[in-house]
RNA sequence: GCUCAUAUAGCUCAGCGGUAGAGCACUUGCUUGGUAAGUAAGAGGUCACCGGUUCAAGUCCGGUUAUGAGCUCCA
């Protein structure tokens, strides 16, 4: 048997060690600099200790902080043995949970009977550069689930010790330890060889969290922080939350006076007028895309008796989240018991079911901006992100099982189509497939998993699967979008349902003269318009595209002998609904074109005795800084040419 | 819904037991000024709401509501 093992570098390079290497040696074996710079490695893709060795041919990697993998481990240090060890020696009673690493950072759990405020983060911020600054070595010992439950039993770590008994592992139990503080701590690994690699790291946030994210069980202390290579990329991350803060759409919202939200309707929007223009221009933007697409538009009831909602099964299964209304007895002869619709689908049957379909009616492809409600926790509201009155641009489509590909794929057509032109180039589908719990014979569910899976793959769409995943009544696709600043939102959505037209007696008749069911679609592009103007104020910073901008143009006047003259001009740029605002104030110009700038009014016409004799307009762009003079119907043509809206 | 925090002028915030403050916005006067803040004066507040402690409460305590950050939820 050879004493030497073949190890394949990524390069696909190969080199000779002897059985047991370990992962430094390897690394030393490539280079010094490397052997300095590395981290951590894997063996045949799993992440390992420099200190572990490798007994048989493999592939390796070495990792160093220039590479995700490698921050990632550099993060999971500083939560695990720096801030746990932090918090430790600041609250020696604390019981530590978990410390993973999240995006761009980490965090971590515990319990104290101490109060620990954001007003300690630069206190124990403080502690973690002195555990730093020590330099410890990282060294760590193997333990069976007995040895390793009694190590935690000892110094009282309650939530360690639940953690291994609940492990199906009986043995390989990995404690890391820092030189010999006395620290310890129950890790998967792998870990920086040594305090001394860590980076630049910041404590951000504390919140707190239930023990293992279920909310029954305690809440415990969360503290969030980020982590990078150096001081550098620190700054950078920094700089950009601050950026997205900037582009907060509630803050945007009150400087531009789109909307407000006030304490006797929470979660319910009160547009302004400059708000419900975007929302307008929006929904009429949608409304011509869906017409010229094959759907009828429909509106319904937003309240309706509680016998449909019980007949839907929301009764059963949404009633917590529903709005019910109940007629004052005194003003009633009756009394009815109604719920403020949370979906459309039920009354969208209901359109459906008036008079026979034929299968040569079939797709019915119905659409409604509905409003609806719905009664959502208090602690998830957010601006217009999460609301409890929105509305939906919502639609169903009544087929056959035939027809879901066909219908798919024109859905996606037409999404794609909207998120383009509304600036978001790219998104990504989840095909969910079917739950454990579920309605329907497999053999439909197969066809229709089979049929949507078609549609994106003729269209060429990169998609994910997430088995499992599909709503009891059938499989559905998710459309996330990527913003300016690449968060993605959850937006767009088509769902098949076998349920619904059964509870509510859909049906139509086929080919062979007798009744049928069809399958209910339910589809949404924007998904919401609050949530989506929500992101379109936060992907444009405000800056939004002419077409949906609340103001187009400000008229400024430099001196008040123009007024008669911009308001002419107003009235010309009126005539072709634009929308103008016009500023008359006894104001320096420098001043009103700050404040409008500010307000990010996309263009402003600047009006003073030179324009007013010449009879031109001078038109300032907000995006480009610079100035050009128009005749004046030429202006008027140009913006009403640049403010159309893309269909 | 849970944890923590916050709630003072239209906005952003200071004040933290002893007669309510600043900047901006607003109104008025002066100024008619040419491309991101002209100038002076004035007006503006049941200090979220309900209760308690105290001679005295924006200020301390409890509750309610809303908001924020997380968590949970989003059939």
């Amino acid at each position: 048997m050879s004493k030497e093992i073949t190890i394949t570098l990524p390069d696909g390079s190969q080199k000779q060690a002897p059985i047991g290497v370990s992962g430094h040696e390897i690394a030393s074996m490539i280079g010094v600099g490397l052997a300095k710079a590395a981290i951590a490695f894997s063996v045949d893709g799993n992440q390992r200790d420099l200190s572990d060795t490798v007994s048989k041919d493999a592939d390796i990697s070495i990792y160093t902080l220039d590479s995700d993998e490698g921050l990632e481990i550099m993060r999971h240090t500083v939560a695990a043995q720096v801030l746990a060890r932090a918090i430790k020696n600041l609250y020696p009673k604390a019981k530590l949970a978990i410390g993973p690493t999240i995006e761009n950072g980490f965090y971590y759990d515990f319990l104290s009977d101490e109060r620990v405020s954001i007003d300690d983060l630069p206190k124990i911020e403080k502690e973690m550069k002195k555990i730093v600054a020590e330099k410890s070595n990282i060294s760590k010992t193997i333990h069976s689930k007995k040895e390793a439950i009694k190590n935690f039993a000892d110094i009282n770590e309650d939530y360690k010790v639940k953690i291994i008994e609940e492990s199906e592992q009986e043995d390989n139990f990995q404690l890391y330890s820092q030189g010999d503080t006395g620290f310890i701590d129950l890790c998967r690994g792998p870990h920086l060889p040594s305090l001394d690699k860590v980076g630049a790291f910041k404590l951000t946030k504390i919140a707190g969290a239930y023990w293992k994210g279920d909310s029954k069980n305690e809440m415990l202390s969360r503290i969030y922080g980020t982590a990078w290579k150096n001081e550098k990329d620190l700054k950078k991350h920094l700089t950009l939350i601050e950026e997205a803060e900037k582009r907060d759409h509630r803050k945007l919202a009150k400087e531009m006076d789109l909307f407000h939200l006030q304490e006797e309707a929470p979660g319910m929007v009160f547009w302004h007028a400059k708000g419900w223009s975007m929302y307008v221009a929006l929904q009429d933007y949608v409304r011509r895309k869906q017409i010229a697409n094959g759907y009828e538009e429909i509106n319904t009831p937003m309240v309706v008796d509680r016998k449909l909602w019980e007949a839907s099964g929301h009764w059963d299964k949404y009633r917590e989240n529903m709005f019910i209304t109940e007629i004052d007895e005194e003003h009633a002869n009756e009394k009815r018991v109604n719920a403020l619709k949370p979906m459309n689908c039920p009354c969208h049957v209901q359109v459906y079911n008036q008079g026979l379909k034929s299968y040569r009616d079939l797709p019915v492809r119905l659409a409604e901006f509905g409003s609806c409600h719905r009664y959502e926790a208090s602690g998830t509201m957010h601006g217009l992100m999460r609301v409890r009155g929105f509305t939906q641009d919502d639609g169903h489509i009544f087929c056959t099982e035939d027809q879901i590909e066909s219908e798919t794929a024109e859905f996606i057509t037409l999404l794609s189509e909207i998120y383009t032109e509304l600036g978001f180039d790219s998104f990504d589908i989840k095909l969910s497939t079917r739950p454990e719990t579920r309605v329907g014979s497999d053999e439909v569910w197969d066809k229709a998993e089979a049929a949507l899976e078609s549609a994106i793959k003729k269209l060429d769409i990169p998609y994910t699967i997430e088995a499992g995943e599909g709503a009891f009544y059938g499989p559905k696709l998710d459309f996330v979008l990527t913003d300016a600043i690449g968060r993605e939102w959850q937006c767009g959505t088509f769902q098949a349902d076998f349920n619904l037209p059964d509870r509510l007696d859909a049906e139509y008749i086929g080919e062979d003269g007798s009744k049928h069911k069809p399958v209910m679609m339910h589809r949404a592009i924007l998904g919401s318009f609050e949530r989506f103007i929500g992101i379109l104020i936060e992907n444009y910073s405000g800056k939004l595209p002419l077409w949906l901008a609340p103001t187009q143009l400000a008229i400024l006047t430099v001196t008040e002998e123009v007024n008669w003259y911009a308001e002419t001009l107003k009235e010309k740029f009126d005539e072709f609904n634009l929308r103008v605002d016009l500023d008359l104030r006894n104001e320096k110009i420098g001043y009103k074109i700050r404040e409008h700038s500010n307000a990010k009014v996309p263009f402003m016409a600047v009006i003073g005795k030179e324009e007013m004799s010449a009879q031109t307009v001078s038109i300032r762009n907000l995006s480009e800084n610079k100035t050009d003079t128009y005749a004046i119907d030429e202006a008027v043509s140009k913006l009403s040419e640049e403010s159309k809206s893309p269909n």
